[in-house]
DNA sequence: AGTACGCCCTGGCCGC
DNA sequence: TGCGGCCAGGGCGTAC
């Protein structure tokens, strides 16, 4: 599952990639996956022949900036792969490849999504902040820790406030319950019971487990994979994901698993308070 | 404004 | 080996 650092791994790899770099054309074969924005058929038209001014990064979206200021927004859902294929080798398209953005000579990027979950569409360049409604970057150095116990003022849990990506952007299941656990925090209390030092103390662990997540190159429980196909190495690094009926790291109580939000939740019932 | 829940979708897993 | 049933879950729409 795709979060901020998985989502930034694969823009790192695209750069150099497509960066300058001209559409010849698009294929779309999933109508589905452009339900937010009109047919597979003029989604095409619009995208041949414009080259690639920027790959930015909101939240869990993939902005490519294209010339003529239309920008080619891409969110991954649950299963959604971007994959690159250098000319005649690597990726092959499968069932499951839904768009093929062809950058003749230099290679192929294909949109890859078993469950469909994810979704393409266009905006002009100029709309992209005001359409895509989420919330601040966790690792905006403007962000300060007086604004975070700002938007804890609410009677929502900590982590459903955190998976809130009109709040935060680019939180998902797996580095909210890391970053309460670094934290010391449960999930399920309210927000605004934290204290401004458990706001500090929360805003340092998600921009460290973030950060970590970003240097192993993301977490892959079963579908994520980077632009050339690799497993991320985080998945190792959990201290509390998946780990239900593990012994926590710190003191060996077994983790625990409920369910919150209707998300699968994991903590340690000693070491968060 | 909050919360709860169903829906979308498919592969993997479990039990028989 | 095969098959039915259940589960995972991000985001959105709807109901309360």
């Amino acid at each position: 599952m795709p979060e901020l650092p998985e989502v930034e791994v694969i823009r790192q790899d695209l750069l150099s990639r497509v960066v300058g770099r001209t559409l010849e054309s698009a294929k779309l074969t999933e109508p589905r996956l452009t339900r937010r924005c009109g047919t597979p058929a003029s989604v095409e038209a619009v995208l041949a022949g414009r080259t690639v001014r920027a790959l930015r990064r909101r939240g869990k979206f993939l902005l490519f900036d294209l010339t003529g200021d239309v920008t080619l927004v891409v969110r991954l859902g649950m299963t959604g792969q971007l994959r690159w294929a250098e000319n005649g080798g690597g990726f092959r398209p499968d069932a499951h490849t839904h768009l093929q953005l062809v950058f003749a000579p230099h290679g192929v990027l294909y949109y890859r999504d078993i469950r469909k979950f994810g979704e393409v569409f266009l905006l002009p360049t100029g709309d992209v902040g005001q359409t895509l409604r989420i919330g601040r970057e966790p690792l905006d150095p403007a962000l300060r820790p007086r604004d975070l116990f700002r938007l804890c003022r609410a009677t929502a849990r900590i982590k459903s406030l955190l998976l809130d990506q009109t709040v935060l952007a680019g939180i998902g299941n797996i580095y909210a319950d890391e970053a309460l656990f670094r934290a010391g925090i449960r999930p399920t209390r309210r927000a605004r019971t934290l204290t401004r030092a458990e706001a500090a103390r929360l805003l340092r662990a998600l921009r460290a487990v973030l950060r970590a997540g970003i240097r192993h190159r993301g977490s892959s429980i079963s579908d994520y994979r980077d632009a050339s196909g690799s497993p991320g190495r985080f998945t190792r690094f959990h201290r509390v994901y998946h780990r239900h009926g593990e012994p926590c790291r710190i003191c060996g109580t077994p983790i625990r698993r409920i369910q919150l939000s209707q998300r699968s939740t994991h903590f340690c019932p000693t070491c968060q308070h």
